[in-house]
DNA sequence: TACAGTACTGACCGGTCAGTCACTAAACAA
DNA sequence: TTGTTTAGTGACTGACCGGTCAGTACTGTA
């Protein structure tokens, strides 16, 4: 039934655009004419919706405006990705995958003291990943793991694992060259990995930018302190001053 | 234009139900008589709030799951809490707020050596918050804190202001004693707290009961490590091997 | 110039849910 | 017993949005 009973909202926006550009680029006021660009349109979406999770959260970023953003309508949208949540798994195959595994290939070259590396490590990734909107998929992933069992599966398997397999294994190079004590190497991994997933998680909800901040947060800086505290503990044996218990 | 097409479901249960027990409990069977207790209702709304929330997620738990849960109808809800996030609000305040302010009592109390006031702290934090139902009140906030400007603040206010005030305390409470070297006293509050906070978060995306666990993770049998860790770090005086570059 | 293939469009559908309000009945006083 | 107050009810409304599909128009070919 293509009824349509419906005046069809009609682009109201050049009549709004002032009289004098009006004569001039008519044309190109008028919604930009159709470009088939069949190549193009996949990574502009995911660009696209990156962005808008990121600032918006996914459920409050409707699958529209991904489609306005990457210059397309929403059917179109639909061409490239079956749902919502195909769509989000690709911007983390496409924004964060693929870095953890050129992360490992230079790690694997390096040849200075473990210390120095662990520090490259926390710069890069703060470069990288904090100081981008990449950090904002942390914060949605973790946002819709329970609504979305397959991206929590994801996320296990194409990020967790492989990131914490990285940490782990140049914590037991520090180890093997006698710059580390003996460790608890999964336990430490997690000591250096949580903070800097949490400092995403903060950035993109309590720390953004938008909001009053009480108590600000410089994650680069806590990063470097932290990192500084934990080779401290690394190094040397476990202590206790005299009358503490040492569990 | 109240014109209401739709044929509107009227009510068929009654019609569905078997003639013959009508007649003998009609009365029994019409759902638990109506009672008025107007003390009791809003914490119980609190409590199966908290449940839900936690279990189910902020935007995935109908008000109405809420009402039922609590015994009452959805409209008496809205007797007590004038909207749903009115209702998140109580119950962070109910089930977080109240807990930090009883600890900085017992915590301003404590007699023995500094090492072993963290320990019970953290100990403290394992039993009462991560251990219980109130963890998922950090996901719940991180979820929502972008969609709801007040409760990222209220949140920043009532909790983490006080929270991290009473980390900051113990913790210069121990260098003043000359148990911990001179610190960096802001970042090793967060070198404890980050960690801490990220492992209730865990529990309830990645880490849920109902998800596979390729990296299973003991928060607290991780936060013992991570304590005696931070602290080994805090006791000796900044040290580097031969070679490294102390920044 | 005519035609076919297909990238692209956007009105529409179906379903969901926070919040409302006219009504019902419990509790208690007169 | 009757009347008054108010706690409690649940059908309804209005807004929202993911996903669909009949139709449109760009582009390359004959």
């Amino acid at each position: 039934m293509p009824a349509s009973p419906i005046p069809a909202r009609t682009r109201a926006k050049a009549s709004i655009a002032p009289a004098a550009d009006e004569a001039k680029n008519a044309a190109a006021l008028t919604l930009a004419p159709r470009r088939r660009r069949k190549q193009a349109r996949p990574r502009e979406l995911i660009d696209a919706a990156l962005e808008l999770f990121v600032s918006k959260g996914f459920t409050a970023t409707r699958i529209e405006e991904v489609a306005q953003h990457a210059g397309v309508s929403k059917g179109t949208l639909y061409l490239y990705f079956p749902s919502k949540q195909d769509l989000l798994q690709a911007v983390i195959r496409e924004h964060v995958s693929t870095r953890i595994s050129a992360g490992a290939v230079e790690i694997g070259q390096f040849q200075g003291n473990s210390a120095d590396l662990l520090g490259a490590i926390v710069q890069r990734w703060c470069d990288d990943v904090y100081d981008s909107p990449v950090s904002g998929v942390f914060k949605v992933v973790i946002t819709e793991a329970r609504n979305f069992p397959d991206i929590a599966d994801f996320w296990q398997r194409e990020v967790r694992l492989p990131g914490e397999k990285l940490l782990a294994q140049v914590l037991r190079r520090g180890v093997e060259r006698g710059e580390f004590r003996a460790l608890d190497v999964p336990s430490a991994v997690h000591s250096l990995a949580l903070p800097m997933v949490m400092l995403c998680v903060h950035k993109h909800t309590l720390g953004a930018s938008d909001l009053p901040q009480p108590l600000p947060l410089d994650g680069r800086a806590f990063m470097r302190a932290h990192l500084q505290l934990l080779l401290n503990g690394m190094r040397a044996a476990p202590t206790a001053h005299p009358g503490e218990t040492l569990t």
